[in-house]
DNA sequence: GTAAGGATTGGC
DNA sequence: CCAATCCTTACT
């Protein structure tokens, strides 16, 4: 199966968060090797976004979240969970998927020590890398679109947005 | 330098 | 309900 094409991600985080649920992700280095189907996201979208951490600007957190679709964005939360995104749009287009969920795996802390990501995958480009990619299965599961959580410091109409997306079948 | 709080999870 | 646990950000 081919690696999802680079023009996949340059669409906007809502419509990336969308498509993903059904995709797999293909993650290969030394012990850890794996094919994990995406369950559930979560989009945020930008500067404007209270809820996405761009909102905040430019720093040093932030600064992947710049760069072109395609790039993942891994920060540390909460003193012990990492939470994986996907920085989806063009360059200078601060927005990003957090992925939420994959088959069997449910929550973003438990998804990444699942797959085994730390921070030595932050900036790390899905387009290129030999131990991490996006494989498009053609499957495009019925999906619930509700509101995020966790946000409500943002306010609204932010916490109201419906920008997760979750599989029915769940 | 100091303080506040977090895109969560697991245990009581 | 609440503690864990440490990084990022804002402010002095």
């Amino acid at each position: 199966m081919p690696r999802t094409a680079k023009s996949f991600f340059l669409g906007d985080a809502v419509t990336v968060a969308r498509m993903l649920p059904g995709m797999d992700i293909v993650i290969g280095s030394g012990d850890h090797c794996g094919r994990y189907m995406i369950t559930e996201t979560e989009a945020y979208l930008g500067e404007e976004d209270r809820a996405c951490h761009a909102s905040k600007g430019r720093t040093g957190r932030t600064e992947v979240m710049y760069m072109e679709g395609g790039h993942l964005y891994i920060y540390f939360i909460y003193g012990m969970h990492w939470m994986m995104n996907i920085v989806t749009g063009m360059i200078n287009e601060p927005q990003a998927v957090l992925i939420r969920g994959v088959a069997s795996v449910s929550g973003p802390g438990r998804v990444t020590r699942a797959l085994g990501i730390d921070g030595s995958y932050n900036g790390e480009d899905m387009n290129v890398s030999a131990r991490i990619w996006l494989e498009d299965t053609g499957r495009r599961p019925a999906l619930r679109a509700i509101p995020r959580v966790g946000i409500n410091y943002a306010g609204e109409p932010w916490v109201s947005m419906p920008w997760r997306f979750i599989t029915e079948d769940k």
